[in-house]
DNA sequence: GTTCGGTGTCATGGA
DNA sequence: AGTCCATGACACCGA
């Protein structure tokens, strides 16, 4: 797969695009992490200094671009945070956009602006055979240019001789006769410096005394610009891209006065529709990022040929603008409502970028397939499956707080205020931010120094060093932090019960949230579900050792740890409410533990005895059934005895009046019943009973 | 909505 | 006296 090779990047500047992209809806939000994968269509440098305008006021910077190899100048644009450029000195002054943007009246307009310094690919000193390329590029266009190609028709005098220019230009736009139309547009002609109608409509959508003192100083300057500019265009061309990027500021300064010479997307549309196989060579997908459609894609598309960017594009042309210049006055009239409206802005978003019935005239589908894929992806993927409802809490929250979104979508993610103790996370916050401008969002999860090593962070709490240097600004917390801290605790179960109930109710009632607190759980619950209430109180209180060593650590460890570390009263008393907690709790577990064996092993017992008199219940109902037998043996030997003796006469002896008994030596003799023992005569009468009923 | 098991925590007493 | 440990009691959560 081809890309697009970026035949301008090698000679002088030509075209200037300021393209805004509605980067809103991006998850700027919430996520903190402005590293935004954004391929640019144009070279690096010009996008240097380039503002990010923040929901909160604060503007961000395109950073140093990351050119691909081979790529003759495309690269990756990055944001930069504005907390770096805060520690930069040699930060750039407030740009170009942000200064327009305000002029506007325009609050919040988060959007990025992306000057394009389109040069083509002309030998030194040959920028009017540039100038004609581009010129008939600009007549091949359909009655659309517009002011975008002012100055550059002036560059190529007359404006129809770019048949002949494009031939002896690297394009080799033969095919620009067939596209061509016969004519170019009036506005064509009078492209020579000043600003179109379509000009003053874009840029003129509030005239602030700005805008009119520049048109003012553009008449005037006119002549001079133009001079100056194809020295510039000299110049640019001998230069090395990135000393491009010291002539971007007077370049916007030109542009501000309308000297400089645009062009429309539409010419560039025609321009590179009409050498794609030239457009498409010397850059392999595997330089840049993969993206699933390229310029071609958007070239053949009849609906982007079709359509006219005279009307929105042509001179210096933003989707922001153009968004102006719709039906939807809002976006420009109500900034607070828009502040209020992520939502609609993402839908405003994924509009535009999706559909160009939004923008007519503003295709940058086509145009910037990379960008608009990158939107695309981003609107979609990222922002699609965002729950809006976060977006909503966040921005209630900052409006009932005061603090920033940001933060407050951090507090909301923070689970550590169901403790009983104050915590300090808007201090936390803070971090976080600054930690992510250096893209360590996990090492500033409790605002720590980024510079700490996994390892130092491995089973602490919340990767704060130990280093006592370093935990110097423990002590420096305010009040007023614990009391963001105390914000949600109302939120979320509390086991802790120490805290004055009057400091919760405070809390509670400042900024409680009917109905939200069911949601606000349920997303403490999701984020930080794998520490404990211990674990996120020491990590508010930025306790420097981890739960595990406080709860663990000897006794003269633990003391002589205490004694070391310079603590406030609130983090020794956490930390030793941490152990005794965390003893009690192993304490409690081993306890119910021992419980459960007792009673199992009791359940056992009770079972193995059950068995066991089982067993003896058996073995006695044998025994009882063998005396029985031995019982009923005797008595026939009984009877068998007497049938068998006689008296003296010879008479046979009666049972009933006479008894066998055992002597002491073992003999048995016959006694008269009356004669026997009591205890023995009891017996047989009992046995003679039997006997009878048995009978 | 109730029940029940699991768990954390506190209070208390003994070692 | 301070600490640890064991345990009953309570509250909360989730199934």
């Amino acid at each position: 797969m081809k890309y697009l090779k970026p035949w301008w990047s090698d000679g002088g500047s030509l075209f200037h695009l300021t393209i805004l992209l509605s980067l809103a809806e991006l998850r700027l939000d919430l996520d903190l992490d402005l590293d935004l994968d954004l391929y640019l269509l144009f070279p690096p440098r010009t996008l240097l200094g380039d503002e990010l305008l923040l929901r909160n006021g604060q503007t961000s910077h395109i950073s140093a671009l990351s050119p691909f190899p081979a790529s003759g100048g495309w690269g990756r644009a990055e944001l930069l945070h504005p907390k770096c450029w805060e520690r930069d000195p040699a930060a750039p002054p407030e740009g170009r956009l942000l200064r327009e943007v305000r002029a506007l009246g325009v609050p919040f307009i988060p959007s990025i602006r992306v000057d394009a310094w389109l040069v083509h690919s002309v030998a030194a000193g040959d920028a009017d055979g540039a100038h004609a390329l581009l010129g008939a590029a600009a007549a091949s266009s359909a009655g659309g240019v517009g002011a975008g190609v002012e100055g550059v028709s002036q560059a190529a005098p007359g404006g129809g001789g770019g048949p002949r220019a494009v031939q002896s230009s690297p394009l080799a736009a033969g095919e620009e006769e067939e596209k061509a139309p016969a004519e170019p547009t009036a506005q064509v002609s009078d492209a020579d410096g000043h600003a179109s109608e379509e000009n003053e409509v874009l840029r003129g959508v509030s005239h602030s005394p700005q805008h009119e003192e520049n048109e003012q100083r553009s008449s005037t300057q006119k002549e001079k610009s133009l001079q100056q500019k194809n020295e510039d265009e000299n110049k640019v061309a001998d230069k090395p891209a990135w000393e491009a990027e010291k002539t971007t500021e007077s370049r916007s300064e030109r542009y501000q006065n309308g000297t400089d010479a645009f062009f429309s997307l539409e010419d560039l549309f025609q321009l590179l529709s009409s050498q794609p196989e030239n457009l498409l060579e010397g850059v392999s997908l595997g330089d840049i990022a993969p993206l699933p459609r390229s310029i071609n894609d958007g070239m053949n598309s009849p609906t982007h040929y079709n359509v006219n960017f005279s009307e929105a594009v042509s001179h210096d042309v933003s989707l922001h603008e153009a968004m102006l210049r719709c039906s939807d006055n809002t976006f420009r009239r109500d900034p607070v409502a828009r502040t209020l409206q992520p939502q609609e802005q993402i839908l405003q978003l994924s509009s535009i970028t999706n559909t160009e019935q939004t923008l007519p005239g503003t295709n940058l589908t086509g145009f910037l397939p990379f960008v608009d894929n990158q939107m695309r992806n981003l609107s979609q993927d990222h922002l699609y499956d965002l729950d809006i409802n976060i977006l909503d809490e966040t921005n209630l929250m900052s409006l009932a707080t005061g603090f920033d979104p940001m933060e407050v979508s951090w507090l909301l993610e923070e689970p550590g205020y169901d403790s009983g103790l104050s915590l300090d996370s808007s201090n936390n916050s803070t971090s976080v931010i600054k930690s992510n401008s250096s893209h360590s969002i996990c090492e500033g999860a409790t605002g720590s120094s980024s510079d700490l090593s996994h390892h130092d962070l491995e089973g602490a709490v919340g990767g704060y060093c130990p280093e006592p240097s370093k935990l110097c600004y423990i002590n420096d917390k305010s009040d007023s932090h614990f009391h963001g801290d105390l914000v949600f605790q109302h939120v979320s179960h509390n086991h802790t019960y120490h805290l004055e109930p009057s400091a919760l109710e405070s809390t509670s009632e400042s900024l409680s949230m009917p109905g939200k607190s069911q949601k606000i759980s349920r997303y403490l619950n999701d984020t930080d579900r794998n520490l404990s209430r211990d674990e996120r109180r020491a990590k508010a209180l930025h306790i420097p050792f981890s739960v595990d060593e406080i709860i663990r650590m000897p006794v003269d460890s633990f003391n002589s740890m205490l004694s070391r570390h310079y603590l406030t009263d609130l983090q020794v008393s956490l930390i030793r409410d941490i152990r005794r907690r965390g003893k009690n709790k192993v304490a409690a577990q081993n306890c119910r533990k021992r419980k459960l064996d007792v009673i199992l092993n009791l359940e056992d017992d009770v079972c193995s005895l059950q068995a066991k008199k089982e067993t003896l219940k058996r073995e006695q109902s044998q025994c009882h059934k063998a005396i029985n037998i031995m019982k009923q043996k005797l008595h026939h030997l009984y009877r068998d005895v007497f049938s068998r003796l006689r008296d003296d006469q010879g008479r046979p002896v009666s049972p009933n009046q006479y008894a066998l008994q055992c002597t002491h030596d073992g003999s048995v003799v016959i006694v008269p019943k009356e004669l026997m023992i009591p205890g023995q005569k009891k017996e047989n009468q009992k046995g003679k009973r039997k006997n009878e009923r048995k009978n």
